[in-house]
DNA sequence: CCTACAAATAGATGATTGTCGATATGAGGT
DNA sequence: ACCTCATATCGACAATCATCTATTTGTAGG
């Protein structure tokens, strides 16, 4: 239907699996390498490819390569987007509505 | 694995399908009666009341019965809830740890 | 070059989820 | 009691997603 509407639930499936959710909470105290990840994880390596995949692309995680290996962490500046994309999604309108009645 | 993970994630599934975020739009000016919602939205009642279903589990929305029809809001609260939790997983501790070399 | 290792991609599969039509529930009005 | 209308639930199905194994890509060292 609406594209912003799928491009906003994108950010929001980030946060939508427990093994994202265990991730990003490794995160918070810094960047990891995902070799790191994977051994606290009890997922596969291309299972945790996957899962980096889509927290990237959803802007709230960031990586950063150096020879062969990836070392993640929370973009402030996607996490940022990402709680104002909520606040926004969430917040009600003022203007109070007096005719609200829809069917009667 | 961890029981609170995905009790978390329950509350961003409510904002991962684009129906829901379309829903919650038109929950910004103000409660709405499900058929109002119903007719704005290319779907059929019963997937309707599937997704106010999840929206209402997750604490994003609220519900009021008034006789045969049912009015949904914006739950301040449940909101509210959903962006501390956000801004909780994504919160970075300022202990920049030193050693984070990891495999080398 | 060749090997070793880290990470990504491909393809398959089972689980979850969004969707529907059909039916049930429940609340008013006649 | 019965009918009508709004919503919820049921059961089925297709699409999406998390996960795996196998393979490829890419980087560094011998």
């Amino acid at each position: 239907m609406d594209n912003r509407h799928s491009s906003h639930a994108k950010v929001f499936k980030a946060l939508c699996d427990e093994n994202r959710l265990a991730i990003l909470e490794m995160l918070q105290s810094g960047e990891k390498c995902a070799c790191v990840l994977l051994e606290k994880l009890s997922i596969t390596q291309p299972t945790l490819s996957h899962h980096m995949k889509i927290m990237c692309e959803s802007g709230i995680v960031s990586l950063r390569k150096e020879g062969k290996w990836t070392h993640y962490s929370i973009s402030e500046s996607g996490s940022a987007y990402a709680s104002e994309l909520l606040e926004k999604l969430t917040a009600v309108s003022v203007v109070e509505v007096e005719d609200r009645r829809c069917c009667e």
